[in-house]
DNA sequence: TATACGATCACCT
DNA sequence: GGTGATCGTATAC
């Protein structure tokens, strides 16, 4: 399978984010390959969105989102989770997508393992669950997905405009305008893609 | 140094 | 549908 190339992610967020869907997101733990697609997304784009990370401004925490498109943003919320988001546009503006969930496809039982006593249903259906299911904490954040060995994107399946859901963003408080914006998208009909 | 709170989840009712 | 868990950040002092 052909990975992701840098100029895919170097575009308007929200067609990163709406082209995102159908794609096939690995992880290789011991040489074995952890993958799902990917069925649910979120944009934040730019210090101008409330939601987004970057809205008041560079931080150590948020830096990554300022460099260069194509790498894995990581940051650690409520004290327990860890979420995924994936840079886009031009180096020095900040903006990426959330992957909010997916569906797996590949090292099943390791997932498993990773969330024990969970049906496979809630293996991956949110940002958080997906994670952990994959392995995923701080040490990704800023790593390479168009180089990397470890967690990259890879070309998945066609998904026709049809399938395509969108709604506003979940879980965001901010500014009316923020929380308004139909700036989510989802694979209709999924049964990973979270409530 | 101190404090408030969050791009969530699990478990309860 | 409501709430507690739990701690890194950002911001204020």
């Amino acid at each position: 399978m052909d990975r992701l190339r840098r100029d895919f992610y170097r575009r308007s967020t929200l067609t990163v984010a709406r082209e995102l869907l159908g794609q096939r997101l690995v992880m290789v733990v011991d040489g074995q390959r952890l993958s799902g697609l990917i069925v649910e997304v979120e944009a934040y784009i730019g210090e101008d969105d409330a939601a987004c990370h970057a809205a008041c401004g560079r931080t150590p925490r948020n830096g990554v989102m300022y460099g260069p498109p194509g790498h894995a943003y990581v940051y650690f919320i409520y004290g327990m989770h860890h979420c995924l988001n994936v840079v886009t546009e031009e180096t020095g503006f900040p903006a990426a997508v959330l992957i909010r969930a997916l569906e797996p496809l590949e090292g099943l039982e390791i997932m498993r393992r990773y969330r024990p006593s969970r049906p496979d249903r809630e293996l991956t259906n949110g940002p958080a669950k997906l994670c952990q299911a994959l392995a995923i904490e701080m040490g990704f954040n800023g790593v390479d997905l168009c180089t990397g060995e470890v967690l990259f994107i890879e070309e998945g399946r066609m998904v026709a405009q049809e399938e395509v859901g969108t709604s506003p963003r979940i879980g965001i408080k901010a500014d009316e305008l923020a929380m308004s914006v139909a700036w989510r998208f989802y694979l209709r009909g999924n049964a990973f893609v979270s409530r």
